[in-house]
RNA sequence: AGGCACGUAGCUCAGGGGUAGAGCACUACCUUGACACGGUAGGGGUCCGCGGUUCAAAUCCGCGCGUGCCUACCA
């Protein structure tokens, strides 16, 4: 079979995935088992604006891994996919595209506008989808959502009147965030804090009526002083205890307002004295509730003063109304000082306009209410289980614990309308229908509420409503609650939390058993990856660069911690994928008469040492990866099955092999050593599969010998494929320490003898002879068996094999464990004075550990107390390297001048 | 301001009470019939600093320094 030298990632990319999804390979219908234990995940749905990041590989890698994994190991199978709808983000993106026509959203009118919404989505939504596909994510694309699918759409209706009866839901005036250039509520987690803006503050007199007294405040917002109604002060401040209860005179407005006392205010900040505007700024609210402080608004929705602010301020925007102000109390000589001053300011998350907090009417949920029962779970159970444990579970139970009403209201035109109606009288009426509204009504004169709900609303029910709730459907009932949940760390209150919420609430269930936080993906000066800084690596490119096996194989690595990117992890990823390319290609080669799954036949003690061995490290391994699998361990993973194929399969293995396996004659002893190579590279391709999809598939389906009979089970009657095949499953049998030992001395053979010959700069065609001496008879015989595929290993024309050493003088000799002992006899080629100063160096080497091993033993508090196992394995170390001193020194000798 | 992580080879990172690891980079040799995206042999580390616990600390604890993240009602 010929097959190219260099693996080509491009031509199995292209080639099966398609094939996988065409075949149902992706669905759990596959799965003919009905006893099978189920795996579902969810995915966290991709905006339906967004393509492929770097945050999304890494997660979309790991959720692979686990479904491909778990299908493997014949789990009944969801990895469900799907998108949101993005409220705000999809709503620019449209409008920005009516602009270009000149027309605005009010231009078409509501209809109209979503219209063009579902028409935007169809031609340039979902990217990501397709994108998807490229990594080879095994999705079940059947059963693909939408969070405005009408399915999904009912059960949003559901909750909100389910809520709204239990009095959970209410429509109040509130405080909220006002984003003055999208005109809509946001919820606070929408909401970015940015630090240390250079800003100025403002220190404000206020004179006392009928007094010559002033009280100064402190502000950086000096326009929101038309809407002071109160000045506070701590009622413990001794500099203002007189002042409680008196009135102040409030500049330009000439309004009264008093002075009031509050545990709020920090008497060390400032002049101790704060300005309250209950209007416009969050404490203030809180503040003024606490006291019957009357509201005056002077900003409106468009961050303008309103006419309350007074007829010179009406119309200015906030920031022209602050220099205004400022010169008037300058002017009026109530302008104390203006300080530099480093502060922080709220903007919007979506397009970082300066957030306005307004006052107005919008729709609530008591979190604090529906977050009982998941604070509840995690307290007494620890549920769910977050990987990493520290710090999120603490993150996630801090949150619950300080839970506040969530806005649910935004003024947009894309997203669930909010299911409440009003009649004439303005009397609200919520219901899951139109119909049903007007039935409570009693009138068909009703207008829906015109808002929309917070997209992250839908999102909290995104594990039931993809599967069916509000309806008890099978898809409901088999695959919840879910197995896990792979995400990032910056969306678990706005989103993991509420998932829990309403999973528990409405199911009866926790919403997923663990929550995986993936790490993040810097550039490689340690930068958040984002669009404006352009410092993003695209995914896409890497895959195209290094192939997509390579690329998920550093993802999966990555797991859970921050992580600069790097190509060269990717490269060297690459060049793996190229090896097990080329060990496949070796194996095809020379596969004549030879079929995988098959060689080992018999009792494992009648088998050559290296199989023996071989057969010994792929159990580890099989052990080890799964292991790591399941405890969400995928680096391990990876540097285990990286490792056993390198070192243990290609390195040693197939050398070992190949002199069997490449002989001309098709005997039966060739043809077995063939397919006992195939075998364990057929066993290490399945090992692979979850990590690398796409080159095992490739290559999994050219080896002779595989086919139904690899499938787990549950997939009998399916196309083979490798997806399907059973996952490795360790067989403790056929561990063997003592093999593995004794190739173990055959690797320090042949190693120590490389080392002579490339210190010795012995040309590496130039054959050598070989004087090994062992006292051991064990070993001697591991030697003697092992003669043919050592000599060859190290380039031997003859290896000799006695009890003692007998070696000519001029030879270069190396000291191995067991007290073994291996000279190369080098007439003529030998340099004395290097040969002394390697052998020096050996020595040298020895005695620095032996020193720190006899200090050790001589510390009589060791011996006492250390555990007798670690004492005696000390003194058994130091025996074998008093042993190799003196068989060196021995040695040394004979060089000596 | 609090909380939490992190600091290990030149770089990116694993590991974690008992012999310090990987990949890349580096040095030397090798185009040997799977693979130069390769092979063989090497060099390179007071595991941030200082104390403590322990027979034993890179690992556990405290403090300090540095970096990053999260939360917060600093007007």
């Amino acid at each position: 079979m010929e097959i190219p030298k260099a693996y080509d990632p491009k031509l199995a990319e292209g080639e099966h995935y398609s094939r996988w999804e065409a075949q149902g390979f992706f669905a759990p219908e596959i799965n003919r088992d009905p006893d099978a234990p189920v795996y579902s995940i969810v995915i966290p749905p991709p905006n339906v604006t967004g393509s492929l990041h770097m945050g999304h590989a890494l997660q979309h890698t790991i959720m692979d891994v686990l479904t491909r994994y778990h299908r493997m190991r014949g789990y009944r199978t969801l990895w469900l996919p799907g998108m949101d709808h993005a409220g705000i983000s999809t709503q620019i993106q449209v409008e920005k595209q009516l602009r270009k026509e000149g027309l605005s959203r009010h231009d078409l009118g509501r209809e109209k506008f979503e219209e063009r919404v579902w028409q935007w989505k169809e031609q340039y939504g979902g990217e990501i989808l397709r994108q998807m596909r490229r990594e080879g994510a095994s999705v079940d694309w059947s059963r693909e959502r939408f969070t405005m699918d009408e399915g999904l759409s009912r059960a949003v209706r559901e909750f909100f009147v389910r809520m709204y009866e239990k009095g959970w839901i209410y429509r109040g005036e509130g405080l909220i965030n006002w984003c003055p250039k999208d005109q809509t509520a946001l919820s606070d987690l929408e909401v970015e804090k940015v630090e240390k803006k250079d800003g100025k503050l403002y220190y404000l007199q206020y004179p006392v009526k009928n007094s010559d007294r002033r009280v100064t405040v402190a502000t950086t917002r000096p326009e929101t002083m038309l809407g002071d109604t109160a000045v506070a002060v701590n009622p413990t401040d001794e500099r203002y205890s007189d002042l409680v209860g008196a009135t102040l005179i409030l500049p330009i407005a000439n309004r009264e307002i008093p002075v009031v006392a509050d545990d709020f205010v920090d008497p060390e900040f400032g002049t101790g004295a704060v300005k309250v505007t209950p209007a416009h700024d969050q404490n203030d609210y809180a503040m003024g509730l606490r006291h019957a402080l009357p509201q005056v608004r002077v900003i409106d929705q468009h961050a303008r003063m309103t006419a309350e602010a007074g007829a010179e301020f009406e119309g200015l925007d906030r920031y022209e109304a602050r220099e205004r102000i400022v010169q008037k109390f300058e002017e009026l000589g109530l302008l104390e000082r203006v300080a530099d001053y480093e502060f922080s300011i709220s903007q919007c998350g979506r397009c970082r306009t300066v957030i306005e907090p307004l006052l107005s009417v919008q729709w609530f949920l008591k979190q604090s209410d529906l977050g009982r029962k998941p604070l509840e779970l995690m307290r007494e159970r620890h549920e769910p289980r977050f990987v990493p444990e520290v710090p999120y579970e603490k993150v996630y139970t801090n949150w619950l614990e300080g839970l506040y009403d969530w806005t649910l209201s935004r003024q947009l035109w894309w997203g669930h309308r909010i299911p409440a109606w009003y009649d004439e009288a303005g009397r609200v009426f919520v219901a899951r229908t139109e119909v049903d509204a007007r039935r409570a009504a009693g009138t068909d004169n009703l207008t829906q509420d015109p808002d929309v709900l917070d997209t992250w609303f839908s999102s909290a029910l995104w594990p039931i409503s993809t599967l069916g709730w509000p309806d008890e459907t099978r898809d409901l009932k088999t695959f919840y609650p879910t197995s896990v949940l792979v995400t990032a760390r910056d969306i678990i209150f706005l989103w993991v939390a509420r998932m829990m919420m309403t999973g528990l609430e409405f199911v009866g269930e926790r919403a997923f058993d663990d929550v995986f936080i993936t790490g993040t993906v810097f550039d490689k000066h340690g930068q958040r990856m984002s669009k404006s800084k352009g410092n993003g690596v695209d995914p896409l490119e890497v895959f195209d660069k290094y192939g997509v096996d390579a690329t998920r194989l550093v993802l999966a690595g990555i797991g859970t911690t921050d992580t600069r990117w790097n190509d060269s992890q990717v490269e060297s990823y690459r060049n793996f994928a190229n090896k097990i390319w080329n060990a496949t290609r070796f194996c095809l080669m020379n596969s004549e008469g030879a079929r995988a799954g098959q060689g080992f036949e018999g009792e494992s003690q009648t088998w050559a040492l290296h199989d023996r061995w071989i057969m010994s490290r792929l159990q580890k391994a099989v052990r080890d990866v799964s292991k790591s699998i399941e405890a969400y361990e995928f680096h391990a993973a990876v540097q285990t099955v990286y490792h056993f194929f390198w070192d243990d399969f290609c390195d040693w293995y197939i050398e070992l092999s190949k002199a069997d396996v490449t002989a001309t004659d098709a005997t039966p002893q060739r043809d077995a050593a063939r397919s006992r190579v195939l075998t364990v590279l057929e066993q290490a391709l399945r090992l692979l599969h979850p990590f690398m999809p796409f080159i095992t598939e490739e290559l999994w389906q050219k080896l002779p010998g595989v086919g139904s009979q690899l499938l787990h089970p549950a997939y009998k009657d399916a196309e083979p494929t490798i997806m399907l095949a059973s996952y490795p499953q360790t067989r403790e049998e056929l561990i063997d320490e003592r093999a593995e030992a004794d190739v173990q001395s055959i690797i320090e053979l042949v190693s120590r003898v490389r080392n002579i010959r490339s210190e010795m700069n012995i040309k590496p065609g130039e054959p050598v002879r070989l004087l090994v001496a062992a006292p051991a008879a064990s070993i001697r015989s591991v030697f003697e068996s092992g003669s043919q595929q050592i000599a060859r290993l190290v380039r031997a024309s003859e290896i000799l094999i006695s009890e003692s050493l007998d070696a000519p003088r001029a030879s270069a000799r190396a000291v191995l464990a067991g007290g073994a002992e291996v000279a190369v006899p080098l007439e003529g080629l030998i340099d004395f004075a290097k040969e002394r100063e390697r052998l020096k160096g050996e020595r040298e080497k020895l005695e620095k550990e032996a020193a720190k091993l006899e200090a050790q033993l001589a510390n009589r508090q060791f011996v006492e107390r250390a555990p007798a196992e670690k004492v005696s394995e000390l003194r058994q170390r130091i025996s074998d390297i008093a042993q190799r001193t003196r068989m060196l020194a021995e040695t040394m000798e004979v060089f000596a001048e």
